[in-house]
DNA sequence: TAAAATAGGACTAAAATGGTCCTAAATTTT
DNA sequence: AAAATTTAGGACCATTTTAGTCCTATTTTA
Protein backbone atom coordinates (compact mmCIF):
# COMPACT_ATOMS: atom_id res chain seq x y z
CA UNK A 1 0.00 0.00 0.00
CA UNK A 2 0.82 3.50 -0.31
CA UNK A 3 2.52 3.70 3.33
CA UNK A 4 3.95 5.52 5.40
CA UNK A 5 6.18 4.08 7.90
CA UNK A 6 5.05 2.90 11.86
CA UNK A 7 8.04 5.74 13.40
CA UNK A 8 5.81 8.18 11.51
CA UNK A 9 2.04 7.12 12.76
CA UNK A 10 3.87 6.50 15.96
CA UNK A 11 4.72 10.21 15.72
CA UNK A 12 1.11 11.35 15.47
CA UNK A 13 0.60 9.50 18.49
CA UNK A 14 3.38 11.08 20.47
CA UNK A 15 2.71 14.53 19.03
CA UNK A 16 -1.16 14.02 19.99
CA UNK A 17 -0.24 13.49 23.50
CA UNK A 18 2.02 16.04 23.83
CA UNK A 19 -0.27 18.86 22.16
CA UNK A 20 -2.57 17.72 24.94
CA UNK A 21 -1.56 19.18 27.55
CA UNK A 22 0.93 22.18 26.02
CA UNK A 23 1.99 23.48 29.91
CA UNK A 24 3.77 20.58 30.77
CA UNK A 25 7.44 19.13 29.38
CA UNK A 26 7.63 15.27 29.10
CA UNK A 27 9.89 13.28 29.11
CA UNK A 28 10.34 10.30 26.71
CA UNK A 29 9.46 7.68 29.91
CA UNK A 30 6.35 9.32 30.91
CA UNK A 31 5.39 9.44 27.39
CA UNK A 32 6.25 6.11 26.67
CA UNK A 33 4.02 5.21 29.46
CA UNK A 34 1.65 7.53 28.60
CA UNK A 35 1.34 5.88 24.81
CA UNK A 36 2.03 2.19 25.25
CA UNK A 37 5.23 2.63 22.95
CA UNK A 38 8.44 1.48 24.46
CA UNK A 39 10.63 4.11 25.58
CA UNK A 40 13.56 3.96 23.25
CA UNK A 41 11.08 4.03 20.24
CA UNK A 42 9.50 6.86 21.76
CA UNK A 43 13.53 8.29 22.30
CA UNK A 44 14.15 8.20 19.29
CA UNK A 45 11.49 9.57 17.51
CA UNK A 46 11.28 12.48 20.01
CA UNK A 47 15.29 13.11 18.63
CA UNK A 48 14.38 13.25 15.33
CA UNK A 49 11.06 15.95 15.55
CA UNK A 50 13.65 17.97 17.63
CA UNK A 51 15.78 17.99 14.72
CA UNK A 52 13.25 18.80 12.17
CA UNK A 53 12.51 22.02 14.75
CA UNK A 54 9.09 20.48 15.19
CA UNK A 55 9.76 19.74 19.17
CA UNK A 56 12.34 21.49 21.44
CA UNK A 57 14.31 20.02 24.04
CA UNK A 58 15.72 20.83 27.12
CA UNK A 59 18.74 18.23 29.30
CA UNK A 60 19.39 17.09 32.51
CA UNK A 61 17.19 16.69 35.53
CA UNK A 62 13.77 18.17 34.85
CA UNK A 63 14.20 18.09 31.15
CA UNK A 64 12.10 16.90 28.59
CA UNK A 65 10.09 17.86 25.12
CA UNK A 66 7.68 20.86 24.15
CA UNK A 67 6.41 21.48 21.02
CA UNK A 68 8.21 23.88 19.48
CA UNK A 69 4.40 25.72 18.02
CA UNK A 70 1.26 25.39 18.21
CA UNK A 71 -0.66 22.39 17.40
CA UNK A 72 -2.47 24.68 14.76
CA UNK A 73 1.00 25.47 12.76
CA UNK A 74 2.32 21.82 12.75
CA UNK A 75 0.91 20.15 9.69
CA UNK A 76 0.97 16.26 9.23
CA UNK A 77 3.19 17.36 6.29
CA UNK A 78 5.99 18.54 8.77
CA UNK A 79 5.37 15.39 10.30
CA UNK A 80 5.73 12.93 7.35
CA UNK A 81 8.33 15.16 6.15
CA UNK A 82 10.52 14.79 9.82
CA UNK A 83 10.19 11.11 9.95
CA UNK A 84 10.37 10.21 6.14
CA UNK A 85 12.09 12.95 4.35
CA UNK A 86 10.53 14.91 1.43
CA UNK A 87 7.05 13.97 0.05
CA UNK A 88 7.61 13.07 -3.34
CA UNK A 89 5.44 9.40 -4.58
CA UNK A 90 8.81 8.75 -7.15
CA UNK A 91 12.41 8.78 -6.66
CA UNK A 92 12.41 10.64 -10.23
CA UNK A 93 11.03 13.91 -8.55
CA UNK A 94 13.53 13.97 -5.78
CA UNK A 95 16.37 13.33 -8.02
CA UNK A 96 16.84 12.90 -11.65
CA UNK A 97 19.82 10.79 -11.76
CA UNK A 98 18.96 7.88 -14.06
CA UNK A 99 16.12 8.83 -15.86
CA UNK A 100 17.88 9.59 -19.08
CA UNK A 101 18.14 6.08 -19.74
CA UNK A 102 14.75 5.03 -19.36
CA UNK A 103 11.95 5.87 -22.19
CA UNK A 104 8.96 7.27 -20.72
CA UNK A 105 10.72 9.33 -18.23
CA UNK A 106 8.68 12.42 -19.52
CA UNK A 107 5.44 11.27 -18.27
CA UNK A 108 6.99 11.64 -14.96
CA UNK A 109 6.90 15.24 -15.13
CA UNK A 110 2.99 15.41 -14.98
CA UNK A 111 3.93 13.20 -11.05
CA UNK A 112 4.81 16.93 -10.20
CA UNK A 113 0.92 17.62 -10.49
CA UNK A 114 -0.01 14.84 -8.08
CA UNK A 115 3.04 15.33 -5.50
CA UNK A 116 1.42 18.95 -5.18
CA UNK A 117 -2.03 17.84 -4.58
CA UNK A 118 -0.62 15.28 -1.91
CA UNK A 119 1.02 17.43 -0.43
CA UNK A 120 -1.58 20.38 -0.60
CA UNK A 121 -3.72 17.68 1.21
CA UNK A 122 -1.10 16.97 4.11
CA UNK A 123 -0.53 20.51 4.79
CA UNK A 124 -4.03 21.19 5.05
CA UNK A 125 -4.20 18.86 8.49
CA UNK A 126 -2.68 19.73 11.46
CA UNK A 127 -2.03 18.52 14.90
CA UNK A 128 -5.00 20.32 16.14
CA UNK A 129 -7.41 18.57 13.75
CA UNK A 130 -5.66 15.44 14.58
CA UNK A 131 -6.64 15.56 18.30
CA UNK A 132 -9.98 16.61 18.05
CA UNK A 133 -12.47 13.98 18.77
CA UNK A 134 -13.35 11.73 15.92
CA UNK A 135 -16.25 12.56 13.90
CA UNK A 136 -17.89 9.47 13.36
CA UNK A 137 -19.09 9.79 10.06
CA UNK A 138 -22.62 9.76 9.93
CA UNK A 139 -23.01 10.66 13.47
CA UNK A 140 -24.54 13.90 12.27
CA UNK A 141 -25.66 13.85 8.97
CA UNK A 142 -27.20 10.44 7.80
CA UNK A 143 -30.84 10.34 8.24
CA UNK A 144 -32.27 7.46 10.15
CA UNK A 145 -34.21 6.42 7.08
CA UNK A 146 -30.99 5.57 5.74
CA UNK A 147 -29.30 3.71 8.62
CA UNK A 148 -28.05 -0.01 7.98
CA UNK A 149 -29.77 -2.69 10.00
CA UNK A 150 -26.76 -4.38 11.47
CA UNK A 151 -24.37 -2.86 14.41
CA UNK A 152 -21.45 -3.69 12.17
CA UNK A 153 -18.55 -1.28 11.44
CA UNK A 154 -18.96 0.57 8.40
CA UNK A 155 -15.57 0.28 6.80
CA UNK A 156 -14.45 2.18 3.72
CA UNK A 157 -12.24 0.45 1.02
CA UNK A 158 -10.24 3.22 2.28
CA UNK B 1 10.18 9.61 1.78
CA UNK B 2 6.56 9.15 1.27
CA UNK B 3 6.75 6.30 -1.18
CA UNK B 4 5.74 4.13 -3.88
CA UNK B 5 7.52 1.49 -5.30
CA UNK B 6 9.48 0.97 -8.05
CA UNK B 7 7.44 -0.97 -9.38
CA UNK B 8 4.36 1.31 -9.42
CA UNK B 9 6.64 3.80 -11.24
CA UNK B 10 6.98 1.51 -14.08
CA UNK B 11 3.84 1.04 -13.98
CA UNK B 12 2.67 4.10 -15.10
CA UNK B 13 5.31 4.24 -17.78
CA UNK B 14 4.12 1.16 -19.21
CA UNK B 15 0.74 1.65 -19.23
CA UNK B 16 1.69 5.52 -20.59
CA UNK B 17 3.08 3.49 -23.49
CA UNK B 18 0.44 1.51 -24.32
CA UNK B 19 -2.38 4.69 -24.00
CA UNK B 20 0.00 6.48 -26.66
CA UNK B 21 -0.83 3.33 -29.16
CA UNK B 22 -4.25 2.28 -27.92
CA UNK B 23 -5.19 0.42 -31.88
CA UNK B 24 -2.82 -2.18 -31.31
CA UNK B 25 -1.93 -5.05 -28.58
CA UNK B 26 1.31 -4.85 -27.29
CA UNK B 27 3.63 -8.01 -26.20
CA UNK B 28 5.56 -7.34 -23.16
CA UNK B 29 8.91 -7.48 -25.24
CA UNK B 30 7.68 -4.71 -27.16
CA UNK B 31 7.22 -3.16 -24.54
CA UNK B 32 10.09 -3.81 -22.74
CA UNK B 33 12.19 -2.79 -25.48
CA UNK B 34 10.22 1.06 -26.33
CA UNK B 35 10.41 1.41 -22.44
CA UNK B 36 14.05 0.17 -21.23
CA UNK B 37 12.81 -1.98 -18.65
CA UNK B 38 13.49 -5.53 -18.66
CA UNK B 39 11.26 -8.09 -19.94
CA UNK B 40 10.85 -10.17 -17.07
CA UNK B 41 10.09 -7.16 -15.06
CA UNK B 42 7.66 -5.79 -17.77
CA UNK B 43 6.23 -8.94 -17.84
CA UNK B 44 5.23 -8.74 -13.78
CA UNK B 45 3.93 -5.61 -13.97
CA UNK B 46 1.48 -6.66 -16.97
CA UNK B 47 0.47 -9.74 -15.10
CA UNK B 48 -0.26 -7.46 -11.86
CA UNK B 49 -2.39 -5.14 -14.09
CA UNK B 50 -4.38 -7.42 -15.76
CA UNK B 51 -5.04 -8.85 -12.34
CA UNK B 52 -6.31 -5.84 -11.16
CA UNK B 53 -8.77 -5.50 -14.70
CA UNK B 54 -6.61 -1.92 -15.56
CA UNK B 55 -5.20 -4.38 -18.62
CA UNK B 56 -6.87 -7.43 -20.45
CA UNK B 57 -4.84 -10.41 -22.24
CA UNK B 58 -5.04 -12.53 -25.19
CA UNK B 59 -2.30 -15.61 -25.29
CA UNK B 60 -0.59 -17.47 -27.42
CA UNK B 61 0.19 -15.62 -30.23
CA UNK B 62 -0.31 -12.74 -31.55
CA UNK B 63 -1.28 -11.81 -28.57
CA UNK B 64 -0.90 -9.55 -26.21
CA UNK B 65 -1.51 -6.54 -24.11
CA UNK B 66 -4.36 -4.04 -24.23
CA UNK B 67 -5.71 -1.35 -21.29
CA UNK B 68 -9.24 -2.22 -20.60
CA UNK B 69 -10.91 0.99 -20.83
CA UNK B 70 -10.40 3.97 -21.88
CA UNK B 71 -7.10 6.39 -20.60
CA UNK B 72 -9.41 8.71 -19.28
CA UNK B 73 -11.21 6.14 -17.05
CA UNK B 74 -7.90 4.90 -15.85
CA UNK B 75 -6.80 7.10 -12.40
CA UNK B 76 -3.43 6.95 -10.43
CA UNK B 77 -5.41 5.77 -8.02
CA UNK B 78 -6.13 2.62 -9.25
CA UNK B 79 -2.71 1.67 -10.99
CA UNK B 80 -1.40 2.29 -7.20
CA UNK B 81 -4.09 0.20 -6.03
CA UNK B 82 -3.19 -2.22 -8.48
CA UNK B 83 0.58 -2.36 -7.42
CA UNK B 84 0.35 -1.24 -3.97
CA UNK B 85 -2.84 -2.90 -2.19
CA UNK B 86 -5.15 -0.07 -0.50
CA UNK B 87 -4.42 3.70 -0.23
CA UNK B 88 -3.83 3.99 2.85
CA UNK B 89 -0.99 5.34 4.60
CA UNK B 90 -1.44 3.76 8.12
CA UNK B 91 -1.86 0.11 9.10
CA UNK B 92 -4.34 1.39 11.44
CA UNK B 93 -6.70 2.55 8.98
CA UNK B 94 -6.91 -0.71 6.71
CA UNK B 95 -6.88 -3.29 10.45
CA UNK B 96 -7.55 -2.42 13.30
CA UNK B 97 -5.83 -5.38 14.60
CA UNK B 98 -3.42 -4.30 18.01
CA UNK B 99 -4.65 -0.87 17.40
CA UNK B 100 -6.84 -1.22 21.07
CA UNK B 101 -3.70 -1.95 23.46
CA UNK B 102 -1.74 1.52 22.31
CA UNK B 103 -3.53 4.53 23.73
CA UNK B 104 -3.81 7.04 21.23
CA UNK B 105 -5.77 5.06 18.69
CA UNK B 106 -8.41 7.31 18.81
CA UNK B 107 -6.37 9.89 16.83
CA UNK B 108 -5.85 7.83 14.11
CA UNK B 109 -9.90 8.24 13.50
CA UNK B 110 -8.85 11.12 12.23
CA UNK B 111 -6.70 9.95 9.53
CA UNK B 112 -9.77 8.67 7.54
CA UNK B 113 -9.98 12.53 6.65
CA UNK B 114 -6.40 12.46 5.21
CA UNK B 115 -6.39 9.49 3.15
CA UNK B 116 -10.02 10.26 1.81
CA UNK B 117 -8.01 13.74 0.75
CA UNK B 118 -5.15 11.63 -0.62
CA UNK B 119 -7.46 9.29 -2.63
CA UNK B 120 -9.45 12.53 -3.94
CA UNK B 121 -6.45 13.58 -5.14
CA UNK B 122 -5.02 10.54 -6.77
CA UNK B 123 -8.25 9.78 -8.68
CA UNK B 124 -8.18 13.05 -9.88
CA UNK B 125 -5.83 12.33 -12.21
CA UNK B 126 -6.13 9.68 -15.44
CA UNK B 127 -3.79 8.37 -17.71
CA UNK B 128 -5.22 10.66 -19.78
CA UNK B 129 -3.42 13.54 -18.02
CA UNK B 130 0.08 11.80 -17.41
CA UNK B 131 0.59 11.54 -21.38
CA UNK B 132 -0.85 14.58 -21.62
CA UNK B 133 2.49 17.10 -22.85
CA UNK B 134 4.32 18.18 -19.76
CA UNK B 135 4.03 21.97 -18.91
CA UNK B 136 7.17 23.55 -17.64
CA UNK B 137 5.67 25.74 -14.98
CA UNK B 138 6.63 29.09 -16.01
CA UNK B 139 6.93 28.78 -19.36
CA UNK B 140 3.62 30.33 -19.85
CA UNK B 141 2.97 32.50 -17.02
CA UNK B 142 6.16 34.24 -15.51
CA UNK B 143 7.08 37.57 -16.79
CA UNK B 144 10.52 38.40 -17.73
CA UNK B 145 11.14 40.62 -14.76
CA UNK B 146 10.74 37.41 -12.67
CA UNK B 147 13.07 35.28 -14.61
CA UNK B 148 16.67 34.12 -12.43
CA UNK B 149 19.96 34.73 -14.31
CA UNK B 150 21.04 31.25 -14.35
CA UNK B 151 19.85 28.41 -16.61
CA UNK B 152 19.82 26.02 -13.43
CA UNK B 153 17.21 23.79 -12.36
CA UNK B 154 14.17 25.32 -10.21
CA UNK B 155 14.31 22.53 -8.27
CA UNK B 156 11.30 22.35 -6.02
CA UNK B 157 10.70 21.40 -2.45
CA UNK B 158 8.50 18.61 -3.30
C1' DT C 1 3.51 -29.80 -34.19
C1' DA C 2 6.22 -25.79 -33.53
C1' DA C 3 6.35 -21.13 -32.29
C1' DA C 4 4.73 -17.17 -29.83
C1' DA C 5 2.61 -15.40 -26.07
C1' DT C 6 0.64 -14.99 -21.37
C1' DA C 7 -0.27 -17.30 -16.32
C1' DG C 8 1.31 -18.27 -12.08
C1' DG C 9 4.23 -18.91 -8.69
C1' DA C 10 8.81 -19.91 -6.40
C1' DC C 11 13.01 -18.09 -5.34
C1' DT C 12 17.03 -14.97 -4.21
C1' DA C 13 19.52 -10.81 -3.32
C1' DA C 14 19.35 -6.26 -1.91
C1' DA C 15 17.38 -2.51 0.54
C1' DA C 16 14.58 -0.41 3.98
C1' DT C 17 12.66 -0.45 8.46
C1' DG C 18 11.99 -1.11 13.22
C1' DG C 19 13.86 -1.61 17.26
C1' DT C 20 17.67 -1.85 20.71
C1' DC C 21 21.75 -0.42 22.91
C1' DC C 22 25.83 2.21 24.20
C1' DT C 23 28.45 6.26 25.31
C1' DA C 24 28.54 11.30 25.79
C1' DA C 25 26.82 15.69 27.30
C1' DA C 26 23.92 18.81 29.99
C1' DT C 27 21.34 20.09 33.99
C1' DT C 28 19.48 19.67 38.56
C1' DT C 29 19.56 17.86 43.19
C1' DT C 30 21.87 16.39 47.25
C1' DA D 1 31.67 17.56 44.12
C1' DA D 2 29.08 13.76 43.22
C1' DA D 3 25.03 11.50 41.92
C1' DA D 4 20.89 11.35 39.48
C1' DT D 5 18.12 12.58 35.57
C1' DT D 6 17.47 13.43 31.09
C1' DT D 7 18.49 14.32 26.11
C1' DA D 8 22.14 13.64 21.88
C1' DG D 9 23.98 10.93 18.59
C1' DG D 10 25.23 6.95 16.52
C1' DA D 11 26.12 2.11 15.73
C1' DC D 12 24.13 -2.07 15.23
C1' DC D 13 21.25 -6.13 14.12
C1' DA D 14 17.16 -8.69 12.93
C1' DT D 15 13.16 -8.64 10.33
C1' DT D 16 10.45 -7.40 6.63
C1' DT D 17 9.75 -5.59 2.03
C1' DT D 18 10.92 -5.02 -2.50
C1' DA D 19 12.93 -5.80 -6.90
C1' DG D 20 14.17 -8.71 -10.01
C1' DT D 21 14.83 -13.39 -12.08
C1' DC D 22 13.54 -17.85 -13.48
C1' DC D 23 10.93 -22.01 -14.28
C1' DT D 24 7.04 -24.63 -15.70
C1' DA D 25 2.28 -24.54 -17.37
C1' DT D 26 -1.32 -23.07 -20.67
C1' DT D 27 -3.30 -20.92 -24.77
C1' DT D 28 -3.47 -19.58 -29.54
C1' DT D 29 -1.84 -19.12 -34.27
C1' DA D 30 0.35 -20.75 -38.37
Amino acid sequence: MLRLGKLTDYATVVLSYMAKDLANVHTAIEIAEATGITQTTVSKILKILVKAKVLNSTRGAKGGYLLAKAPKLVTVADIIYALEGPIALTECTVSHQGCEQASGCEIRGNWSLINQKIYDALESITLADLILPVKKPGEVYIPISELSVSGEHNVSKY
